[in-house]
DNA sequence: ATTAACTGCTACAGTGCAGTGACATATAGC
DNA sequence: GCTATATGTCACTGCACTGTAGCAGTTAAT
């Protein structure tokens, strides 16, 4: 699930052990971040089972961790986009994809982007996520799959609610049983009645 | 919309400029710790136009700041319930008239009672009014304005995150229109078909 | 007008966390 | 087994925030 594609290519050939520890302080300070924003990085790298220490060899601040890990959240959303072929497959199917895929990275990478949007790169390629799902939402209303009149904007910030919300608040269900429900939820709550 | 009555007896005399001071820091508080929860004592001062020097004099510590705000979330959660008569008005009524006054209070005390639940009062008070609107929502369920067989907590789980999502993202609607949006798209999305 | 309450300002000690350096230890790959 | 690489540990500095003290100035209520 978790790569290292984002690690600088001088670390390509950390050893296997190293890479495991990488992986451990990313996915669990993505973890322990999404339940306090303040958490140090010593609770996170005793989480994680490594040193203190051992974080900073890999980070040169908290703020590069921080980095490191929108990053792995920026590029696990990108890689659901892609697979969801949101603009070509039929509006149906890419939905449904899309939200199972979404919610499988909501559950590695719970981190919320909204602390991360005064870097200006990190806030371009969120808008450049966003403006492919709008322009799918777009295209799902114009076939008729959800009807139009609706709030400015209500559809794209329900979309994102509703699988956040499964994707925290409904744990035993599997990323198919928890989109067939948010795609259920929206597609009546906004589709063509 | 804010009151003093959280505020010990002994302070109930208080100049009417101490009691604006007041009122400034816990709304001001309430939108900053919203923003964001490790927002500093001297950050909130500023902001509410005061001195840092005059919050301690109301609250011995940033702990007790932070209960008075909660505290004042609490409140106006239950006048809210109390005011929409959820076990006596019809379930129309008063679904849309306690989905308005829940939007003011988040858009008033925008703060977010999950990092508080750790105390047991608050978790108390908190779970009271969620039982009372889970009752409500099974009295919706049994007169068949929500269809049953929904996934176990669905509805609950939806409906407070539907009025947070509107009271922040669509600051332009009313109350009352914002409800209007929340309570067709619950009841299109889950009512019965 | 007088008084009591309230506020602003400066300075201070205590604390926890970020970040760094040096050195000892453990381990994967040869 | 040897070596390079990674990790653990201790010890330190710097910084931001909490909480406290005293004093001077201001303002609401009588």
């Amino acid at each position: 699930m978790a790569d290292t594609s984002h690690v600088p290519a001088t670390l390509g050939a950390v050893r296997a052990d190293a890479a495991r520890n990488l992986e451990a302080v990313l996915t669990t300070g993505a973890r322990m971040l999404a339940a306090d924003p303040a958490a140090s990085i010593a609770s996170i790298a005793a989480e994680a089972g490594v040193d203190r220490r051992t974080v900073y060899r890999r980070f040169a601040s908290r703020e590069e961790l921080l980095a490191a890990i929108y990053e792995s959240r920026l590029e696990a959303i990108e890689r659901a986009i892609e697979d969801a072929r949101l603009r070509e497959a039929p509006v149906a199917v890419a939905l449904h994809r899309y939200v199972e895929n979404i919610i499988a990275v909501n559950r590695t990478w719970p981190v919320d982007l909204a602390r991360m949007l005064a870097d200006d790169a990190v806030r371009a390629r969120r808008d450049a996520s966003s403006r492919e799902v709008d322009a799918f939402l777009r295209r799902a209303t114009d076939q008729g799959l959800l009807r139009s009149g609706l709030p400015e904007g209500w559809a794209s910030a329900l979309l994102p609610q509703l699988m956040h919300l499964v994707s925290r608040q409904m744990p035993q269900l599997s990323p198919a049983q928890a989109a067939d429900v948010v795609v259920d939820t929206l597609l009546r709550g906004l589709g063509t009645s």
